[in-house]
DNA sequence: TGCCTTGGGTTCCCTTTTGGAACTTACTGG
DNA sequence: CCAGTAAGTTCCAAAAGGGAACCCAAGGCA
């Protein structure tokens, strides 16, 4: 099997990775969820080669969860912004994000507090159940696929 | 910036990926969630090389993620296992699921429908906040770092 | 006018990683 | 003795990544 036959699969996550589980991709959307938006920002943030760095995000428009956009005549200049389809990656990154500082963690730096944007209130994420709001322990779920009828 | 050098980084999500953003780790996990355990069955079932497989089970081993254990004395056999820590990457791949799912999909084969294992009742996951139980939209989230003191 | 700077890339070349296939080791069963 | 199985390792070619230099269009400025 080889990398690029992972789109067709019928397993959703190995679709997913398809699209960002190549090397670096996801550092590109951190930082895109940071705010960055031009080549040189991201560039100078992730200090990857420039080449990987536009392959990338060609792969990343191309897969329709980044759209470039003009923001300058002339000269001509571009920015990347994330679409819906970006945006609703959050949880993955999240989920890595609390991963990370549970068991990787670094005593040097404080982790990371999520708040509303509105509010300031402090936000915990956690992955529950939306029908008994409980939350969700891996050991007791099973997924598997149904088919309907 | 080496890929090998993520693992020093003060983000959670570089250091989260410096162990599970290579090609095919994921999958990889993906598979031992499923229940695969041994080489054979994830070679088969990944259809990638033999020594990638084997570098993969290392690496993953060497960080805490799985657990190779012999399950025969003669002939020497062994099998991988999630440790805790690798238990703990579920959410991870709930969100990629769901992602995948809503984003890649795929007409002719089904969902994943989760389940609670003793129950069988169907589980949906969602991320919430731990504090109002209300589902988080990114677009509200800010994510910042804050020195205590 | 010529020269320097900036943003956003591309090209070139060399090193690592993958992909594919064959080979190895240690044992079991017939 | 021969075939088969589980779990790798080795070898080689092809693809991807890393580093650095180069390119292009426009703006600023002396």
């Amino acid at each position: 099997m080889r990398w690029n036959e992972l789109q067709n699969e019928t397993c959703p996550v190995a679709r997913g990775l398809s699209v960002v589980g190549d090397r670096w991709t996801l550092l590109v959307l951190r930082d895109c969820f940071r705010g960055l938006r031009r080549f040189e920002e991201l560039h100078e943030s992730l200090g990857i080669t420039r080449h990987v760095l536009s392959d990338r995000l060609k792969g990343l428009e191309a897969a329709g969860v980044l759209e470039r956009r003009q923001y300058s005549d002339a000269p001509p200049r571009h920015e990347y912004r994330l679409t819906d389809k970006g945006r609703d990656l959050y949880p993955v990154l999240i989920a890595l994000i609390r991963w990370g500082e549970t068991h990787q963690p670094r005593a040097d730096v404080p982790d990371f507090t999520f708040r509303d944007r509105h509010t300031g209130a402090v936000i915990e994420p956690v992955l529950t159940d939306r029908r008994t709001g409980r939350e969700i322990d891996p050991r007791q779920v099973s997924a598997s696929r149904e088919d309907t009828g």
